[in-house]
DNA sequence: CGCACGGTTGAAGCGGCTCAATCTGGGTGG
DNA sequence: CCACCCAGATTGAGCCGCTTCAACCGTGCG
């Protein structure tokens, strides 16, 4: 029964038997998409709230000057946007990085699921706080960061979480991010995020290649980039 | 019965007379605090959650290196961060900008209004839905803007907010915010805060002085910073 | 084969930072 | 009532991190 979504949910709260089955069969719905497709467009009239089961995603929104600001990262279990269904229109664009499983609940199984009682919808509200701590380490990055700071930082958190689903081996997990990509997630230049990967790479801190990222030196990483990963509240994922 | 708080709330979900006496009667508990004080600070042990009824307080983060981050700014009728009472341990700081009435609400009253119905968890999950969205707009600013369309972006959330509840007029509203504490919110020199600011005030676009703002062009304002204020998804405050 | 996309590198420019000094207004003690 | 003080605002000069622009390279794929 158990999948990518009721074993991160269950990081949070204690689920039961019963809630397990409940949120597995609500993601029934499942569609297979290819790499860069978009789920939702900025615009779009949002219904079904979409939960990662394989693969990445990203949420980005576009600037007038045609800029772009990717604002965060879905990885297997997460939710791409769980408020999604309360708008009449996205402000922001999701796209798939990789190709991905994605289960769709419609607005009404989500309110179900809420009412379904307080485990469920105590797992949905950590969701959510997590989810609101990934945002303020964004900004913190952003504000007070340097570029080499920065990306550390956000490989710091990749990799954690990714571990934290089980998918990282002790110094390695997937990475398939392009250095455009990274550049439009920490707000730098494609260009300088080359150079800075270089450093790093030179450096003997980590390594980023052939979408996957390697991390030689983790102390250094991590003092780097000033990381502390208590704010992602990641627990070992459920055995069995 | 109404305050600050149900005022808020009720825009977000239709609060019967019943959600309304029970969310006023849950903040009974005020505290009346100075400015430049702490309701909590990083490493605190949580419990009860803030709720603003009068007066401006901010969140922060401290660097390793003594900069500081501010995370969000919090109005009349904010909650201070809803998920603190789940945390074990508070990671960041909140801070009185203003002199302000505080209400504090436990942990278990929070609960308990949750469970209450679902008319007021729904305008808990907006009010949730309306802080991600902020904080999204931040990391876009940060990201992908320059100083002073950040500034001007910044200037226009707050008077919006402040319009929304019902604290401002036509062009103007209080503004308590210091040059440093503007630089610390948008990731700039307390410096370069100033020459944009003089150089907003000598094109004529905007004003801040002695702790209030003035927009003298909304247009032109709204024009340097890419403002869209739907992501406030601010509703007209109940009249009575 | 050749195209397209992503990675890599160099050179020059600029936005925002650093450092440092001066100014201003409100509060305070004598 | 005045001298003083201090936090915040203001201004200048020089520097540096990141951007911009413009190449060139490598590789997977139609």
């Amino acid at each position: 029964m158990a999948n990518a979504f009721t074993n991160r949910l269950s990081g949070y709260a204690p689920l039961g038997d019963a809630d397990v089955s409940l949120l597995a069969r609500a993601c029934r719905n499942v569609r297979e998409i290819p790499a860069g497709h978009h789920l939702i467009m900025e615009g779009d009239k949002p219904d079904p709230v979409f939960v990662m089961l394989e693969g990445w995603a990203c949420g980005y929104k576009m600037l007038p000057d045609g800029g772009r600001q990717i604002l965060a990262f879905m990885l297997p279990g997460d939710f791409c946007d769980i408020h999604i269904a309360m708008l009449k229109a996205m402000d922001h664009s999701i796209v798939t990085i990789t190709a991905a499983k994605v289960a769709m609940l419609p607005r009404a199984q989500m309110e179900a699921l809420v009412e379904a009682g307080p485990t469920i919808s105590r797992a949905f509200w950590w969701s959510q706080l997590v989810d609101q701590s990934v945002l303020r380490a964004w900004i913190i990055s952003m504000g007070r960061r340097t570029a080499k700071e920065r990306i550390a930082h956000l490989m710091c958190e990749l990799y954690i979480r990714m571990r934290n689903i089980g998918l990282a081996t002790d110094d390695k997990c997937e990475m398939p991010l392009t250095q455009l990509v990274i550049a439009d997630a920490v707000g730098l230049t494609p260009v300088h995020v080359n150079r800075v990967l270089k450093s790093l790479r030179l450096g003997k801190v980590m390594e980023l290649s052939s979408g996957s990222l390697t991390i030689i030196d983790p102390v250094r990483l991590a003092a780097i980039a000033g990381f502390d990963e208590s704010y992602l509240h990641g627990r070992l994922r459920q055995t069995g």
